[in-house]
DNA sequence: CTGAAAGCGCTTACAG
DNA sequence: CTGAAAGCGCTTACAG
């Protein structure tokens, strides 16, 4: 209010010297005499000067904001990655402008307009798609474009995921190793990467396991329908003997449903999950699942991220992250698994 | 790369207008004829055109940015709280920085003073506080602060928080209404007013119906810290025959431990937790707690918040938002309670 | 090393 | 209604 921002100038005039000076002090990596440094830090302490960044984006071209837009954060498995994310990107003097997203292409679209007017360096799609139109745009304004937990072929975008589809075999693999015989598939949302890719693998496995799925319905990646299905499938004549379903949240809902019924996960029907995120492992579920190792999907999101950004010739890449089977109380453990 | 940022003035040229021209049809509340709108609209639309924001930022002084510092995201309590928070500040033209905040008030100044060098418009800390250095700088800079879920009497900061010492006094209450004889406290972070006010109400309460508290722990809002402190209690001599928990999910906690010495929650130990986050519902825990009715704390916030940026002089408000007991199966239901 | 000056992309009086 | 011009707070060649 009173008092206002302080300026470069403001600090120049009290430090006696010139405004560029006090730039200069300011920008590593240019040089300024120790005498100018002293009186300029000095100054600048006492005003309680700090460059104002938005100034300094302008000429530089660089914002050192990242754009991010996010979805399902009632999804534990997006938190601790936005976590994550946000001080990785902090700890490189980058930050973070939140746009909660739409579910729909469209939705997305329009956020993608308003994070290119914030001139941000990047955009971070966590769990979202954007039309190729929108790539393009972006591509044309040079703001590199990273998916984080989604891919998307075809529109050279770089994209970090899990091996989703690796994942998808390793749970058909335990199922059946555990001499399940009538295996359910509640999948993630088909109408995404990874909820196709998970089932996909899921599929392949079963096969050449020889074997049918029992069910196969799309849970849209949403605790009601989850619910709901579960609830279909324990009220038929015949019940499945375990249940692969597409993420850890929907498996916390097909649980409770089965434990309302008075069925035992793990004991009359197997479940498995896909995330592992934190609560999986608290002693309520103990859930057996894939793991999404979020850290390095993290690390290696900003890691492309960072590398797109100063090397803008760098071609897009696609990156999945090992994927890991997490063996819990959830669901059968096979003879002689490897523990 | 190639295109680049499109600017106003490669518009006008398209368009035959002046720049200023073109700043008007952007600027809503400017004149310009049906005539200029049109062409420049074309202009824009052919171009992809959008204003640059931190060049309006720059002149008008407003980047409608808000600073959001926030912990504690593996809590369920907070991304929530930051999906609303987001899509509210959206709907009115404002977006989030964020900032993952080290919980030490130095870490958190130390983001403050980031935080305003981002020239935000506004600084929203979600459960952290800040010393009354900062508080000053940020008044003289004229940049609004709002606490979020977090008191801080003596800064003369605006607060939003909901009713704790209530809320600790309905625990109480209730407990004592189920005729429970040794009443525990496993109680929030005494380093947060949060902490210390449900804490507070609680023992008030107790202490009006004559009962000392059968044990007084600080939790930290620390799971682990929560999970060991169940443990010790339930390895006594006499155990309590109620706890209450400073908030969820060390509540989960507390159960989880107890579930896996063969204790039921509600029927051997009654368990009561705070903040009513949607897990708290779901069949596994089935948790009986003092809601925080996030959805209209966060709608004070961002009300707070724009309040303070339109009229500056208005002087800062302390809101408590009401709590609510939601009875659930994880505590006794005392006889004739109200449901 | 240092200062004067141009320029980043806008908005906003100021004349017309 | 509309254009020319100043200015927001910086960085960065350019001379010295």
């Amino acid at each position: 209010m009173e008092r206002a921002k302080v300026t470069s100038a403001e600090v120049a005039a009290l430090a006696g010297v010139s405004q560029s000076a006090v730039s200069r002090v300011f920008t590593p990596g240019a040089s300024a005499s120790a005498r100018t440094v002293e009186r300029v830090r000095s100054a600048a302490e006492q005003l309680g000067y700090r460059p104002n960044v938005l100034a300094r984006a302008m000429v530089s071209g660089k914002s050192r904001i990242i754009g991010l837009v996010v979805a399902y954060l009632d999804n534990q498995f997006y938190p601790v990655a936005l976590e994550r994310l946000s001080n990785a990107l902090q700890e490189k003097g980058y930050h973070i402008l939140i746009f909660t997203a739409p579910n729909s292409t469209d939705g997305v679209d329009k956020v993608m307009h308003d994070l290119m007017a914030y001139q941000v360096d990047g955009i971070i799609l966590a769990s979202v798609s954007i039309s190729s139109d929108l790539a393009d745009r972006a591509k044309d304004a040079g703001i590199p474009v990273v998916l984080f937990n989604r891919g998307q072929d075809d529109m050279g975008l770089s994209a970090i995921t899990s091996t989703n589809r690796a994942g998808g075999r390793l749970a058909a693999e335990f199922l059946l190793a555990g001499e399940h015989k009538r295996i359910a598939h509640i999948a993630g949302w088909q109408g995404s990467s990874t909820g196709r890719d998970r089932q996909a693998g899921f599929l392949e496995a079963l096969d050449k396991g020889r074997i049918t799925p029992h069910a196969l319905i799309d849970g849209m990646y949403d605790r009601d329908v989850a619910a709901a299905c579960a609830q279909d499938l324990l009220g038929a004549k015949t019940r499945p003997d375990a249940i692969f379903v597409g993420n850890d949240h929907m498996a916390f809902a097909v649980m409770d449903t089965m434990r309302a019924a008075g069925i035992s996960p793990g004991e009359d029907i197997s479940v498995l999950g896909y995330d592992d995120v934190p609560l999986s492992s608290w002693g309520a579920y103990d859930l057996t699942t894939i793991r999404q190792p979020v850290n390095r999907m993290v690390d290696t999101a900003v890691d492309t991220m960072l590398t797109q950004i100063e090397q803008p010739e760098t071609p897009p890449r696609q990156i999945e992250i090992d994927g890991q089977l997490i063996v819990r109380s959830s669901a059968r453990i096979p003879e002689g698994w490897p523990q």
